[in-house]
RNA sequence: UGGGCGAUCGUUCAAUGGUAGGACAGUGCCCUUUGGAGGCACUUAUCCAGGUUCGAAUCCUGGUCGCCCAGCCA
């Protein structure tokens, strides 16, 4: 299996209108610019952090296109620099492109390719197409010129072939101290392209390499061992970022100088979220300070916080699909994942009635001690999900927010001598409420009409809401983690003036609540189920979740067009 | 400021010289045993100035604005 996205062309769920790369593609294949060589591509990581949706954008695209072109997808870890890279990522990011519903043809490694590469680099010797240069980093810097004066020659440029060649054998072996010396490769120290002045190709690092160890003490540059790692893979198709476009030069350089394969690089947008960070290095840092409670915290971008928040592939990959690709820098609205997210698990997911703010319903004309059982639909968007019973009784659970002594205009909900909807039960009339020594309603009073079973009176009669409730005695206790925003300002990343981005994090952005009030069906939810909790939000369970104390993650909030009234009337000056 | 890339509704992606369209967001109405979902409708865009053409978002010229590049990171 290559992926498990959309080969067939009559599945055009995931199918974009049409973009600059599929048209590429195609016009490679028919022109048969690769012969008969099959479409290949790859998703090129560097195993120092965790994936996060704009990696989403990527894997979609590399695996998505090969297979709907009936090529291929290799996973390869561009780990290049053991400094900064670690068995955790390696694992981390093989599970969660699986889990976004990708499988790859071959696993890869750059670090596979270092003997070739080295052999490739004593080639380009040879030909004086490279050279050991012993100026400090420092020295480099400044001979490279600036964006607008031209660099200038090392005095190590023109050494002999002879000299290189022992130099940069020596340098292998470890002979010398990290820093000391680099290889270089030998272009144009005048390039108006920054990266065709001279570009380190191999720098000393004794460093232990996850996977190499300590085999090597000389590692490649990324841009020494991606294009030609792709060549070795027969890469047809290398998709990449923007940014990488100044590379491409000297991507295609290496290539005709080595001989090989010719791969071709195609860059396109980065995906950017409003109120998201996506950039490795902060992320890190988030976690590294602790400010969440690790990668996978559900308020993080990363495809581990997003999956433990609820989030699922399904509809990762729509939106992404959605939001499309091109060669501009936007920024696409959060409110559009979150659509795709909400259109997603209102198909599948199953509806349960929780409570997240308890406030005492007591039916006074339902007798005491007797309790019933109502039919309720699993999803009422799908009848083959089925019904359920749930327990019915005299006490109850409501909402808080589901009562108001004093309505406000346009308020439906219950309120003294008002009439409304227990959902899949009765209607119910609010009589009258308790309150304590604060003069907090801790309690309401209501009757009920017994004719109304089901949810419906007999007699026609309209009530204006209907709301959801929990059975007192047969409720279970949960904990529920409502999310937030991480950050409160659109683009996270720009710091305010004099302060970091740490100063745009939401304060607000987890909300505990300790006593939620489940109905029983939800006591035997598990890790993957996902929920509705009716006039509430998506919820599922937390890892965190033991049989003896269940927690919920909320995944997203329902729409809440109560929520809207209400803030509009208070911008008009709570008339 | 040298080089590269780009510019279409508020946002994002289409339209490949021939009716500027979809999605998200927003607004209004309808419907509803979730103030959810659904349905209908509405609002809003081709960066600017010239040119080519019967016809330009698209091609040409010149501007303007934005992003990227001066790691022994990727």
């Amino acid at each position: 299996m290559a992926a498990t996205t959309n080969a067939d062309p009559e599945n055009s769920e995931l199918r974009t209108p049409s973009n600059f790369l599929r048209e590429i593609i195609a016009e490679d294949v028919s022109s048969r610019k690769f012969g008969d060589a099959q479409i290949q591509t790859r998703f090129p990581p560097e195993p120092n952090g965790y994936l996060h949706i704009g990696h989403a954008k990527a894997i979609f695209l590399d695996f998505g296109l090969a297979d709907e072109f009936g090529g291929r997808t290799n996973l390869r870890f561009d780990d290049t620099n053991p400094e900064k890279e670690e068995q955790e990522y390696v694992d981390s990011i093989q599970r969660d492109v699986r889990w976004l519903g990708y499988d790859w043809e071959r696993l890869c490694y750059a670090s596979d390719y270092f003997p070739q590469l080295y052999e490739w680099a004593l080639q380009l010797i040879k030909n004086g197409k490279a050279y050991v240069d012993d100026l400090s980093a420092d020295e480099i810097r400044r001979y490279r010129g600036t964006l607008t004066e031209p660099g200038k020659d090392s005095p190590y440029r023109n050494r002999s072939v002879e000299e290189n060649l022992d130099l940069f054998v020596r340098m292998k072996k470890g002979e010398f101290p990290d820093g000391s010396r680099v290889l270089r490769a030998r272009i144009d120290m005048v390039s108006p392209n920054l990266n065709l002045r001279d570009p380190v190709m191999y720098r000393i690092l004794h460093a232990t390499h996850h996977r190499t160890g300590d085999e090597w003490c000389i590692y490649p540059m990324y841009d020494y061992a991606h294009g030609q790692s792709d060549s070795i893979e027969r890469v047809t198709h290398s998709m990449c970022t923007l940014e990488f476009a100044d590379h491409q030069p000297l991507y295609r350089w290496y290539i005709e100088q080595l001989g090989i394969f010719p791969s071709q690089q195609i860059e396109f947008d980065r995906l950017n979220l409003t109120y998201t960070l996506l950039s490795k290095r902060k992320l890190l840092q988030l976690v590294q300070e602790g400010r969440v409670r690790g990668w996978d915290d559900p308020r993080m971008p990363t495809l581990s916080g997003i999956r433990r928040r609820g989030f699922t592939p399904e509809a990762i990959r729509a939106f992404v699909a959605s939001a499309g690709v091109s060669r501009t820098n936007g920024i696409v609205d959060i409110e559009m994942l979150e659509h795709f997210q909400r259109d997603d698990l209102n198909r599948r997911a199953s509806r349960a009635m929780a409570v997240l703010r308890p406030l005492k319903l007591v039916i006074d004309n339902y007798p005491e001690g007797q309790q019933e059982f109502v039919e309720v639909a699993n999803n009422p968007e799908d009848p083959s999900a089925g019904t359920r019973q749930v327990p019915f009784s005299r006490e109850l659970y409501i909402e808080q927010d589901d009562f108001r002594e004093v309505p406000p205009p346009k308020y439906y909900r219950l309120s003294p001598g008002r009439e409304v909807r227990l959902r899949n039960a009765y209607f119910v009339t609010a009589q009258s409420v308790a309150k304590d020594a604060a003069g907090n309603v801790i309690e309401v009073h209501c009757t009920y009409d017994a004719a109304s079973r089901g949810g419906n009176s007999p007699d026609g009669r309209k009530v204006k809401s209907t709301m959801h409730w929990v059975s007192a005695g047969h409720a279970i206790l949960a904990e529920i983690r409502l999310y937030d925003k991480l950050f409160n300002k659109i683009s996270p990343g720009d710091a305010p003036e004099g302060g970091s981005f740490l100063d745009n994090l939401n304060p607000n952005s987890l909300e505990v609540i300790t006593d939620a009030k489940l109905e029983p069906s939800l006591g035997s939810a598990k890790l993957e189920d996902r929920y509705q909790f009716e006039r509430v939000g998506y919820f599922s369970l937390d890892p965190d979740s033991t049989a003896e104390k269940l927690i919920f993650n909320r995944t997203l909030a329902l729409k809440d067009s109560w929520a809207k009234i209400e803030k509009k009337a208070e911008a008009y000056g709570n008339s």
